[in-house]
DNA sequence: TCCTTGCGAATTTTT
DNA sequence: TTCGCAAGGA
């Protein structure tokens, strides 16, 4: 249907605009043609949503009524952003570059870089990600004596996050929101952690927009710049952005007013994560006059398929309510399968995707949707039994591995030396003899003096602090780092990285290394050094790699789709495979028990998500018993069963196993059906020994025994850090006392770098914070 | 300093 | 089941 023909010619001679909106229906048409003002466009699952995003794109530019530069474009992820700026790059040409469109946080980042010091970090700053987050806030709390066995750091920096995803900066936590997190300390650490962000040049995920917000808070004429330049804004999967997004939009919005929101309340999934469905239904309040477009009529699904899923999201509450319709095909009906357990579901599913090939169907155009990541796994046994060429999409990431991790945060070393939390990742990897002592001691000074710990590496060299075989060390890593960076000026960056490597010892590390997957390893690093050929900088390569953590798309053949539920929204296969529809597992225990009501109506969207992902056929199945950790447990099938319209379903059961109930379903009735739990003996288990192929990482390096070390004259009586004018200045002469070498008299004193004459351990360079009035 | 062993705990979704 | 973490030994 694209007929792609090369245009526009002269950019003052645009095509007919008529063009654009040929082949639209009436509603797509409008949502395209209302150009001025507020516009809230409700789309359901498959009307053609995105079509309506880009063509509206190209008419804004084709009309004349903006210019590329001067429209931002907002999506939720990263593919969606590709594929947007792709079909419209296909329509409008090269100029499609030009558009500001991206996902919230990539936009941000590149605000941000623009003017990072107006919020107090260098345009350089780093991006953390999750990982590297959750061992920061751990260094706080261990730090605050904060039992970490009662507050996990997981759990506490969730809960910072939803502050953020809330767009509250520490000053603005309520007293109550902290309740009796951290021994309500929580609002206090989240403070610390931001403080601490600044000083490593940092930011996490939640900064991103945060920071940008505070910007534009703060500094009235950066957001007018911007509120001018950004004359038409869109917005894409609008029902999943949170309060910080959502007023971000709204302080740019505000000059013009064009704003065109795209969503669909019942796609909301992400409310765990801080997604407000409330912005969607209050956009009308926002922005009064907002014209309001529904987008009904489905060009993707059977009409079973939609009449499934409709009596299924029938059973939500509070939603602003859609009529999908299609005038295709009826088609077949969806098949609901009961199974035995896991292995079973596995087979019979893999049957079906053999059978459904023999017939016509490619591989992928089918699809297996699951509720959490790890149920791909018997999945994924099955296929390779059975030489299925699978392919697991959003699965355990390329940039997640240890070894990319490590190499990755060699380079953000070099491209950002305060970057902490890589330094400490590696500084001991490969292998240099730095241990927990001499990181401690580093940190003590790092923590001290409110400086980074490459700083205070490289003050800590200058002294006998150390032992002398750290201290050796450390001055060859912090010379090779000095080099590097000196290397990254002039080289490539694949010869920059290939050196890294070779000269740390890491390649000579995993060559050494016996271990089965350490030639896995060494291929992952190859194909690291041939992804930075794309890259023009490195700070181009680290962006991408923290907003774009995705899989380098090896999806080329035909091969079925494992995913989650989640990561197939915006997805269509032919065929979806939608099994473990039990309780418990979907819906989520989790989710119901943290939710209640509001969890389960997630879950439902969630399950309408996945029914809508079907062009022709679906089948659900759910297993009567289920091994969950080693133990076995019997399950009931997911009350999602019997919200399905019954007249829509094929049931099909293996005689015998259910009490001899079999072939269509009598007693249909939803959370009851085939309520017989029964318990499986756990005998005969798969076959013992398979690799695993997880690398893990290493022994975290952390500090032990937070602020115990009272005797240095930089904490007060409460343990807390006094500020950087409170350092005691020493003199030639003075006695003084320091930990490790006792009593000594200061010989020479340089600012805070003292020689003393220890009177047992003889004349050693120390820091003036490592030393004490006796 | 580093490695091994043993224990206990927890187990979703992702920019 | 698997992973991460803490303690103990070389």
């Amino acid at each position: 249907m694209s007929e792609a023909s090369p245009f526009p010619p002269r950019a003052d001679a645009p095509p007919p605009i008529e063009r654009y909106l040929a082949g639209l229906n009436a509603m797509q048409r409008q949502a395209v043609e209302v150009q001025a003002g507020p516009v809230l466009v409700l789309a359901g699952a498959g009307t053609g949503k995105t079509r309506v995003l880009t063509t509206r794109i190209a008419y804004l530019l084709a009309s004349g009524a903006a210019k590329p530069w001067s429209v931002l474009a907002v999506t939720f992820t990263n593919k969606a952003a590709r594929e947007m700026l792709d079909r419209v790059a296909v329509i409008i040409g090269p100029m499609a570059e030009q558009i500001w469109l991206g996902t919230f946080h990539a936009l941000c980042a590149r605000l941000l870089r623009r003017h990072a010091e107006l919020v107090g970090l260098q345009s350089n700053f780093t991006i953390l990600d999750a990982d590297d987050q959750v061992r920061l806030l751990k260094q706080l709390l261990q730090a605050e004596e904060i039992d970490d066995k009662k507050w996990p750091a997981r759990l506490l920096m969730g809960v910072i996050q939803r502050w953020k995803d809330r767009g509250l900066t520490p000053d603005k936590v309520a007293r109550s929101e902290s309740g009796d997190l951290a021994g309500g300390k929580l609002p206090e650490i989240y403070a610390q952690y931001q403080d601490r962000l600044l000083i490593l040049n940092a930011a996490d995920f939640g900064d991103l927009l945060l920071h940008c917000l505070t910007l534009f808070q703060e500094h009235p004429d950066v957001l007018q710049i911007y509120q001018n330049r950004f004359t038409h804004i869109l917005v894409d999967e609008y029902q999943d952005t949170n309060v910080a997004q959502y007023l971000w939009l709204r302080l740019l919005a505000q000059g013009r007013r064009n704003i065109c929101c795209v969503g669909d309340d019942d796609q909301s999934i992400y409310g765990w994560r801080g997604a407000e469905v409330g912005n969607i239904l209050k956009f009308e309040q926002d922005f009064p006059g907002a014209e309001v477009i529904r987008l009904e009529q489905n060009y993707r699904s059977t009409s079973r398929v939609l009449a499934a899923a409709s009596g299924l999201i029938a059973h939500n509450e509070g939603r602003l309510g859609k009529t999908l319709w299609t005038d295709g095909e009826e088609g077949e009906p969806l098949i609901l399968r009961g199974v035995w357990d896991g292995e079973e579901e596995a087979r019979v599913v893999g049957e079906q995707i053999e059978t459904r090939q023999r017939k016509g169907t490619p591989l992928r155009q089918m699809a297996i949707l699951v509720r959490a990541g790890f149920q791909t796994r018997e999945f994924e046994e099955r296929f390779l039994t059975l030489g299925v060429p699978y392919q697991v999409v959003g699965g355990s990431r390329f940039y997640e591995r240890k070894e990319i991790r490590d190499a990755v945060a060699y380079l953000r070393v070099i491209n950002q030396p305060d970057d902490d939390l890589a330094f400490e990742r590696i500084i001991n990897i490969p292998k240099r003899g730095i241990g927990a002592a001499s990181l401690q001691t580093v940190h003590h000074l790092a923590r001290a003096e409110q400086i980074s710990f490459w700083s205070a590496v490289n003050k800590i060299i200058q002294t006998d602090e150390l032992r002398p075989a750290a201290r050796r060390a450390l001055v060859k890593l912090a010379q090779d780092f000095q080099r590097w960076r000196s290397l990254a000026e002039t080289e490539e960056l694949t010869d920059l990285a290939g050196v890294v490597l070779d000269e740390s010892g890491y390649t000579g590390m995993l060559q050494a290394d016996k271990a089965p997957e350490a030639q896995g390893r060494l291929e992952n690093l190859k194909e690291l050094v041939s992804a930075l050929e794309e890259f023009e900088s490195l700070g181009g390569f680290l962006e991408h790699i923290s907003l774009v953590m995705e899989n380098a798309e090896t999806n080329n053949g035909d091969q079925v789709s494992l995913m989650t539920l989640h990561a197939s929204k915006g997805l269509e296969f032919d065929v979806i495979f939608l099994p473990g529809w039990e309780e418990g597992v979907f819906p989520n225990q989790r989710a119901l028990d943290e939710n209640g009501a509001v969890g389960l109506e997630e879950e439902r969207r969630l399950a309408y998500v996945g029914l809508t992902r079907a062009r022709q056929a679906v089948e659900i199945s759910f297993a009567a018993n289920r091994r969950l950790y080693g133990s076995w447990q019997s399950a009931i099938s997911s009350r999602f069963v019997g919200e399905i319209p019954q007249e829509h379903i094929e049931l099909i059961t293996e005689s015998g196993l259910y009490g001899g109930r079999s072939g269509s379903g009598s007693g249909f009735g939803g959370s009851n059906l085939w309520d017989e739990p029964e318990v499986l003996a756990p005998g005969a288990g798969h076959g013992g020994g398979q690799g695993n192929p997880r690398g893990r990482y290493g022994p975290g390096f952390r500090r032990r025994g937070g602020s115990s070390t009272a005797k240095a004259p930089t904490l007060d009586g409460k343990g807390k850090l006094v500020d950087r004018s409170g350092v005691i200045s020493f003199a030639p002469g003075d006695r003084v006392f320091h930990q490790k070498f006792g009593m000594g008299t200061v010989s020479v004193a340089d600012g805070d770098k003292l020689d003393i004459a220890f009177d047992k351990a003889g004349d050693k360079k120390v820091i003036a914070r490592f030393v004490s009035r006796p």
